[in-house]
RNA sequence: GGCCCCGUCGUCCAGAGGCCUAGGACGCUGGGUUUUCAACCCAGAAACGCCGGUUCGAAUCCGGUCGGGGCUGCCA
């Protein structure tokens, strides 16, 4: 068993281009099969190096690897149709030799034959049928002899030996014109599978005007490649239990073409987002704290300093239970960070009151004196000081918290206290004060 | 217009004639926990497009209809 893909490099990995690789690649493993990437470059014009890079390391990205193909090697060149158009004309002319095509204003046309009645069994749709009469003689060779994509990528199949071609359903109208040309050719025609297509929230095809539709920026966005191979599957696809959740070799065991639903989905990032939060509190701390610090560098476009880092890597734990993606950190830390610091004015007006004040002056008294400045002594003397001033927990800590991390939303406040340092917190403690005062 | 595909909660999926007063998940609403935000727990609202037919019995089969989508290029 052999599949493939052929994705044009005329713009970024699609999400549902995404989607068709990632069904044929679990198809080709779930049977031991073979699974085939090639690049169908016959639209020169727009079609860059660029995209081609682009399309190839967000495959590798999602883990779905190729056994043949471009760049990968295999026994038929490079894999690009561009390195083929002699192999085209060949065919195109050997098909004009036996009566199945024929020149016109310097083109090649398919001569479709009358009264004919096409069929093959889809996977997915099960029998299909169409009358030729419906299907005008379609162009083979254009006039400057490149081939259109029926007869480049018919003959691919062919030369290939592509057994199962599972492809988006906006084919499924040109599939009887490559059976018809694998007909004239004598080829034994290999199964079809034509998978639905991706829509955006509005029910419309997925594109451009619905935001991000490239694997590329859903990275760029945070997104965990567990999280975007895991939900993939989803779309259209169940493992035929409840299970939602699952791994590469859990989908492996579990995939069949035959169970694809034939309707449409709509991606809808909401379940995606909710999936890559779990993936990214499962992931294990060491290896986030790695991911995390890399990204926060990222974020910042610039080296992390060595104390930054320390003050970091206490925070983190915390952190990591309440993000959603990976872009979700700077917001997170950012009051760690030796950036410009800024308290919010409407958060500091919410919580400041002349209670508040009594108890950010007594804090700042015993956290410059605490002994030891560790988690526990910071916990322990700042519920002390609320209990002898007999003052609630919200109006001390969310006072306390908009001080020293400048939001009312931050991560747990001890944590914060501790990982901040004794002299940033009593530092800032004093601003606060100073603030009312004035 | 012609040809073709599709039609279960807002969304994704379960359901292959009785187990369905239709199940799970995301999202949403309410509640619990709680120093914030998350996480977590509990509860709730929410769908078989419509009309016929087959059958003792239909979300499941058939027909029609309506609705959505794709193709109809010397794009792929």
């Amino acid at each position: 068993m052999k599949l493939r893909i052929a994705p044009s490099p005329t713009g970024n990995l699609h999400i549902g281009n995404a989607r068709t690789a990632l069904f044929n690649w679990l198809f080709a493993k779930a049977n031991g099969g073979t699974f085939l990437v090639r690049i169908d470059d016959t639209d020169i014009e727009r079609s860059t190096e660029d995209f081609k890079d682009d399309i190839l390391s967000n495959l590798r990205w999602l883990g779905l690897d190729w056994d043949e193909g471009v760049e990968v090697g295999g026994k038929h060149g490079d894999y690009k149709q561009s390195s083929r158009f002699n192999r085209y004309q060949e065919i195109a002319n050997s098909l004009i030799s036996n009566g199945s095509a024929y020149e016109e204003n310097g083109a090649v046309r398919f001569k479709v034959p009358k009264n004919q009645t096409i069929k093959f069994k889809d996977y997915i749709r099960g029998d299909m049928s169409f009358e030729s009469a419906d299907i005008e003689d379609f162009v083979l060779l254009r006039s400057d002899s490149s081939p259109t994509y029926h007869l480049a990528s018919t003959v691919d199949d062919i030369d290939y030996g592509i057994t199962v071609i599972a492809r988006g359903e906006d084919i499924l109208s040109s599939t009887p014109k490559h059976i018809l040309i694998m007909n004239a050719l004598d080829f034994q025609i290999p199964d079809f599978c034509h998978l639905p297509l991706l829509f955006g929230p509005d029910g419309k095809k997925l594109s451009k005007r619905h935001g991000d539709t490239s694997v590329e920026a859903y990275k760029n966005k945070g997104i965990l490649r567990e999280a975007m191979f895991n939900y993939l599957c989803l779309l259209g696809w169940s493992p035929g239990s409840d299970v939602e959740k699952f791994d590469v070799d859990y989908a492996v065991s579990k995939f069949d073409l035959h169970k694809v639903l034939p309707n449409s989905a709509i991606f809808d990032e909401k379940k995606l987002l909710w999936l890559n939060g779990i993936y990214i509190r499962e992931t294990k701390a060491s290896s986030f704290e790695k991911n995390a610090l890399i990204k926060i560098s990222e974020s910042l476009q610039r080296e992390l300093f060595d104390t930054e880092i320390e003050r970091l890597k206490n925070i983190l734990p915390s952190v990591q239970e309440r993000i959603e993606t990976m872009n979700d950190l700077l917001t997170q830390v950012m009051f760690l960070l030796d950036e410009p610091y800024l308290v919010d004015n409407n958060d500091w007006e919410s919580v400041n009151s002349p209670e508040s004040q009594i108890y950010l002056f007594e804090v700042r008294e015993k956290l410059m004196n605490l002994k030891e400045f560790t988690l526990e002594n910071i916990e322990e003397c700042m519920r002390a000081t609320l209990n002898e001033l007999n003052l609630k927990p919200k109006v001390g800590f969310q006072s306390v918290r908009v001080s020293i991390t400048g939001s009312k939303i931050s991560p747990p406040l001890f944590e914060s206290v501790y990982a901040l340092g004794r002299n940033a917190t009593v530092a800032r403690l004093a601003e606060s004060i100073e603030k009312f005062n004035n």
